[in-house]
DNA sequence: GCGGTTCAGCGAGCCACACATTGAA
DNA sequence: AATTCAATGTGTGGCTCGCTGAACC
């Protein structure tokens, strides 16, 4: 994985750190059109104010070779523009996840680098397993005000599918300096114009534009941008309305993360459009899509406790079962035993 | 069309034990 | 009220096995 030098494009290993030379970088400067590991990047820009304020990006999660452009929300993933466009012309499922331009990290934080946006995606920063499950059952049930037994599966589909697909429903042109400006920053092919166009993947620029014409633009989509304290840009999607009650209890911890205020407001006070006829084709591809994102959330498992798992992942096991010690003591033993009398050697404890 | 066989995919369950939680002293 | 301690409950990953549906004869 990093037996490869800066630069080689022949082959699919991970790019390595510029700086040591030694571990897999994780972020692009453009400033110092580098590559750098975590490490090198924290110490590196932590240096002095100028360096701090250097632009990066992660790495394509992908090929891990090139800075990553765009984040795929279906398949959680940062993406390169080459990456992408492989990715998601393969097929016409493909095609039609949403994805969304990454936004550089800023360099006013160290430390730790902040969760990869994708990470966000699973588990955003801040956000609990219960406001997580608030979020997912808000989704539902807000979309779902019918269920009768009857229609039940299919209102959960649409419902499910509507909420999802209504970014990618609308016809959404941006305009040609939206578009060239997040081509040049991320040299997007000419080809991918439409395809992101097509996906109604918006460039959202917090630089040049205001923060209003920015929020506009999120609620047509139906994306909201969370510029977070981190500084990474990261859509926050179907977040709903949120019960007051429930409100209360996560905003403090929310509050300083994403602006749910003016979703709520923005929600509450404009009734979700619902595509209203599908042709057949594309009601097969959102049946689809949901199955699709149906599997993905089944096998989705949060890791509530690091610790846990790390010891669960160092435990000796028989047949993926978790054994004693002593078993595997004794096993250790008896093996120690048979290679000692093998080799003429008479263990001493 | 029906019944039997084979195969693949999926999910539940199992295991030990560190750690979190709870209740009593 | 605060602290300590013991008992109980929880969560973790890899593997196996049984179930189900599709495919085939």
């Amino acid at each position: 994985m990093l037996n490869e030098k800066n630069g080689d494009t022949s082959t699919n290993w991970a790019r390595i750190c510029d700086t040591c030379q030694s571990a897999a970088c994780t972020v692009y400067c453009r400033a110092d059109t580098a590559y750098l590991c975590t490490g090198c990047d924290a110490r590196i820009h932590a240096a002095n104010p100028v360096a701090s304020r250097h632009e990066r990006v992660r790495v394509c999660e992908a090929c891990e070779r090139a800075p990553a452009a765009f984040l795929c929300k279906a398949d959680a993933a940062s993406l390169c523009t080459t990456c992408d466009a492989d990715i998601h012309s393969a097929n016409q499922l493909a095609r039609r996840h949403q994805r969304v331009p990454i936004l550089p990290i800023p360099g006013s934080l160290f430390g730790p680098l902040a969760p990869s946006p994708s990470a966000l995606i699973m588990t955003p920063t801040g956000e609990t397993d219960a406001d997580e499950e608030m979020e997912e059952a808000t989704s539902w049930l807000l979309l779902n005000p019918v269920k009768n037994s009857e229609n039940q599966v299919n209102n959960e589909v649409d419902a499910y599918l509507d909420l999802n697909e209504y970014n990618s429903c609308q016809e959404i042109h941006f305009t040609d300096d939206q578009y060239n400006n997040q081509k040049q920053r991320y040299n997007v092919p000419d080809d991918d114009k439409k395809m992101y166009g097509s996906d109604s993947v918006v460039p959202v620029q917090y630089g040049s534009k205001g923060k209003e014409e920015v929020d506009l633009n999120s609620f047509q989509l139906g994306i909201e941008f969370d510029i977070s304290n981190d500084g990474y840009g990261y859509p926050v999607m179907d977040i709903g309305v949120v019960p007051e009650s429930r409100l209360s209890e996560v905003s403090s911890s929310v509050s300083q993360q994403r602006p749910s205020k003016d979703t709520v407001d923005l929600f509450s006070n404009s009734p979700i459009q619902m595509p209203t006829q599908l042709s057949g084709m594309d009601r097969e591809a959102r049946v689809l899509r949901y199955r699709e994102k149906k599997k993905m959330r089944k096998f989705e498992k949060t890791i509530r406790y690091a610790s846990r798992k790390a010891y669960a992942e160092t435990r000796p096991r028989i047949k993926g079962r978790f054994a004693k010690r002593t078993d595997i003591d004794q096993m250790f033993y008896t093996s120690l035993i048979v290679d000692s009398t093998r080799y003429g050697i008479v263990p001493s404890f």
